[in-house]
DNA sequence: GGGTGTGTTCAACATATCTGAACGCATGCG
DNA sequence: CGCATGCGTTCAGATATGTTGAACACACCC
């Protein structure tokens, strides 16, 4: 727990310039590519500068480089996709995924708790209907329903919801009645904490469509939260209430699936730390 | 000593720190995770370097740091995955490979063709027997079943297959035609690209368990090979020839998806050269 | 032809990176 | 307990290194 400096950054970076190419890189991310001057100035670098560092991105194979514009390759995509093929937590859910996702015809996702943070890290299924979500989209635990899942199994071990001086709740409440005051707040947040434990699943009607997305936390023996199981069936499914009572098996296999593997593997390396996820 | 070998630069790297912290970030992909001087005896740098780097790539978001040791954070995959989620040639495919999946229970990858690579770009479906293959994994078209039928697919637009290895860049001469020149020592692989053709897809037992591969080459109407589109079936599965069938037409649908969708933005923006990827 | 618009190169400078040693801070072991 | 060893971290100086702006090559379009 570092205190906070005064200092506007909060630790003193000390490469510049991978900071600098870094940025360039993320700026290819975000136009869909780009070209020597348009970096330049949107960045405000000199030409010679950015070239320098796309030359660099190109030679080690972070970007491509054809027909005076530079995009971004796969290596990102193939790096990231190590990381995720060789989590325990994937690697314990995507059958239960796929089963999962081919029983109830929905979309099956996996999200990863980091902090205070979801980020969906491998999904299943497809629908035109439903509402995309990004590969690695990382999403505050307040915006989407894998959010608060995660908080109320968290409170699960300590017998008190997280208060983290974030404010866990205040949006996108499906069935809150308006005439909620200053003193209720809190007590509604602990109800529907409540609700959630009791189902075990938390259900969000879909915004645009009539979709429904349920969500179950997946935590460890300790009661942590490592991260959450969704599926979104669409409005005509055949049987949308069964997929939640499905969801709820397809969670209890994974949790089942992470102990055993976190018993066998559990020799004290501090690699591998899946545990503590919190940047 | 060896003065011969005289800076092959291949373009002369203008960022060494950039390479640095690059190379640094690889390193914690491939250990999963280090601590400060395993990088650095490893990689032959000092401790305080590989310090600043590790709080650079830190406050950067692409690394996490907790107990000692850095891992990667999922921000290479929400990069990555965003190239991947943008491309065309996976918003067209999606659909078809879930259905895909979904009625031959098998696994359906989809490949970008790289030059002379296919990367693994998306994947649907899980079968506990079949090899994994990694998000991302980029292997040479000669060893996978990926790579035959998009050598193949690419013959049967100028009537020769490419075999110039290296310069696979700039599909600017669609009738760049030479003239057959080369012996009957291709006579078999031109023999196998002949059969492939005719089949439209090729099949390719797995060598441990008994699973069958069918893959087809997904291209444009210019008949410049973009990707793959491929099925896996395990040696169980109830019809596994229709499997190569079913393949077909989800390729086709694909296609047809794929060049509707470069109608509609044939507005000629250098951006999104969806077309030339040959890093 | 000369006008833009690219991307690329180069030498000189000054900046920012690297270094090695010293510092906390744990853990382990005699 | 106290010394020894391992880790990560900090700091100031020296040196390598990135940055800069101008000049180059090239393509395109009035």
């Amino acid at each position: 727990m570092d205190r906070s400096l005064r200092m506007t950054e909060p630790s003193r970076n000390r490469v510049g310039t991978t900071e600098k190419s870094l940025t360039i890189l993320e700026h290819l991310q975000q136009e869909d590519g780009a070209g020597v001057t348009e970096v330049a100035t949107t960045l405000d670098m000199s030409k010679s500068t950015v070239h320098s560092h796309l030359t660099t991105l190109v030679d080690c194979g972070y970007v491509t480089h054809h027909d005076k514009q530079y995009h971004v390759s796969t290596k990102l995509l193939r790096l990231g996709g190590r990381l995720r093929d060789q989590s325990p937590l994937y690697q314990a859910a995507r059958i239960e995924m796929k089963s999962l996702a081919a029983e109830t015809d929905g979309v099956v996702r996996l999200y990863l708790k980091e902090g205070d943070d979801a980020t969906m890290i491998a999904q299943e299924g497809y629908h035109p209907g439903i509402r995309e979500r990004h590969l690695g989209e990382r999403t505050p635990l307040t915006e989407s329903i894998a959010g608060p899942v995660m908080l109320a199994e968290h409170g699960r071990s300590d017998g008190e919801y997280s208060d983290d001086g974030e404010e866990a709740d205040d949006a996108g409440n499906p069935d809150d009645d308006g005439t909620v005051t200053h003193s209720e707040i809190d007590e509604a947040v602990r109800d529907r904490f409540d609700r959630i434990h009791r189902r075990g699943y938390a259900v969000e009607t879909g915004a645009t469509g009539s979709d429904r997305t349920f969500a179950g936390a997946l935590s460890r023996r300790d009661g942590t939260v490592m991260g959450a199981l969704t599926v979104t069936v669409p409005g005509d499914a055949a049987s949308p209430l069964s997929a939640g009572d499905r969801l709820l098996e397809a969670v209890e296999r994974v949790e089942l699936s992470l102990t055993s593997w976190y018993d066998s593997h559990a020799t004290f390396s501090p690699k591998h730390s899946w545990h503590v996820h919190s940047n």
